[in-house]
DNA sequence: AAGACTTTGTGAAAACCTGCACGAGCACCT
DNA sequence: AGGTGCTCGTGCAGGTTTTCACAAAGTCTT
């Protein structure tokens, strides 16, 4: 009785992570005609450990057989399901800019199932022209396309200052879930779900690394032409 | 002797990844004027827990004073210096699409240290464009500026097709640490550093979200229309 | 100078995630 | 049918991350 037909545990954040990772990988397997394959393949592809794989599977049902692998055609529907991309998402954007524009020409959004119904900003020299697609429209629109077009999922790529201001607007509007790649930590009531996307703090990540592969060589360095300086 | 003069303990990843925010938080309260923050403040601004402010900064070091808290002045400059941030990087683009357009003109790079010089392709129509004030060259020339300038970081925005043949070339010249926002499992050699960004892998863990919101509200309605279909 | 107050840094507990190892189930061969 | 071989699902141990809680160390007031 309380397991309904569709997600009958909750699947941890780890493991979804990776869910989306396996089913384009599933799509791949099956463009070259493969109809069946094991969690070790399955691993291998996805440069993960294979058990880590069946868990992560397991948390949406035993959907494989014993011996044999999961059939790829069923298990990639069965993570489209629970993924809820069995069907189109329509979304909308949320500042025009540099960023925004590009995200909606991004053509990689639509190919996995998410269509742009609306691009939205406050700068009346950019209302009114193309992107995407799309006819740039202002802020105050959203609401009525939100709600007209059933969008519940939004991008926000605003500039920092009107961040926050977009997003209680979207809130408003009946967006549940942002995906946001302002730079800046945003507030929301409870039940809306934000991911976050920090491009210039990706890239401050892997500077640390070059920074210590830096900093181990100089200390190599240090420790081999002056060995004098070392205590004890 | 082993204590050198930087990263004398080995950031974990998951504090790694906040240092990044912590830092723009600090840049914004400098600029309002504060000097001086508590990590129940830091906390609040990050929208984390305070001890888990206070055990992250450890790892940098004890910069704190009890009872008073951290100089913000003080700390900014430590977290640069132990992300590598307190200088410039030199970045290049790889592909030049839609995507790579876009982080091109992308400012938020610049604004925190991060300095393109150069953005290739193989496609003879787009070389000798500009973008982000770069003339876009042929992948050949990548070997060279790569050199050049000193480049570590690459970024990957190339169709999938091309992606995997995009990073080999920068790993052999010289690029130790790649952000790629290509959705495919990349191979590199050990010790180079490769972060991913998955645009639409982003948008579905939202759907997911959306689709539970959908699922249990159905399970509500279900339960409570027809309670007759429960067992036992 | 002493006591009250604040806040750090960290040990220890709790929660969470990963990877191993193996029982269980299925296919195929003889 | 029985044996062999493969692969899933998962209990468990080990590791990592988060959170709590508090001693230590500072400021401020009187």
């Amino acid at each position: 009785m309380s397991v309904s037909v569709s997600s009958r545990r909750k699947i941890p954040q780890t493991a979804l992570i990776r869910l989306p990772m396996y089913l384009r990988l599933l799509g791949e397997v099956t463009a070259q005609g493969v109809t069946h394959i094991s969690s070790d393949q399955l691993a291998e592809l996805a440069a993960v450990n294979a058990a880590k794989v069946r868990k992560d599977l397991s948390y949406l049902g035993s959907y494989g057989v014993r011996g044999v692998g999961y059939e790829v055609a069923f298990l990639s529907y069965q993570i489209q399901r629970e993924l809820g991309v069995n069907h189109e998402w329509p979304i909308v954007i949320v500042g025009a800019g540099n960023l925004g524009q590009a995200l909606a020409n991004y053509g990689g959004f639509v190919e996995r199932g998410f269509g742009l119904v609306g691009v939205f900003d406050t700068d009346p020299s950019k209302i009114g022209t193309h992107v995407g697609g799309i006819c740039v429209q202002h802020l105050d629109e959203l609401s009525e396309v939100v709600q007209t077009r059933g969008v519940s999922i939004g991008v926000l790529a605003t500039p920092a200052a009107t961040a926050q201001e977009a997003v209680n607007r979207l809130v408003r509007a009946g967006v549940g879930s942002i995906l946001n790649f302002v730079p800046i930590v945003l507030s929301v009531p409870r039940g809306v779900h934000i991911s976050k996307v920090d491009l210039a703090g990706e890239l401050q990540i892997l500077s640390y690394y070059e920074q210590q592969k830096v900093n181990s060589l100089s200390h190599i360095q240090a420790t081999t032409t002056s060995s004098r300086a070392v205590s004890a």
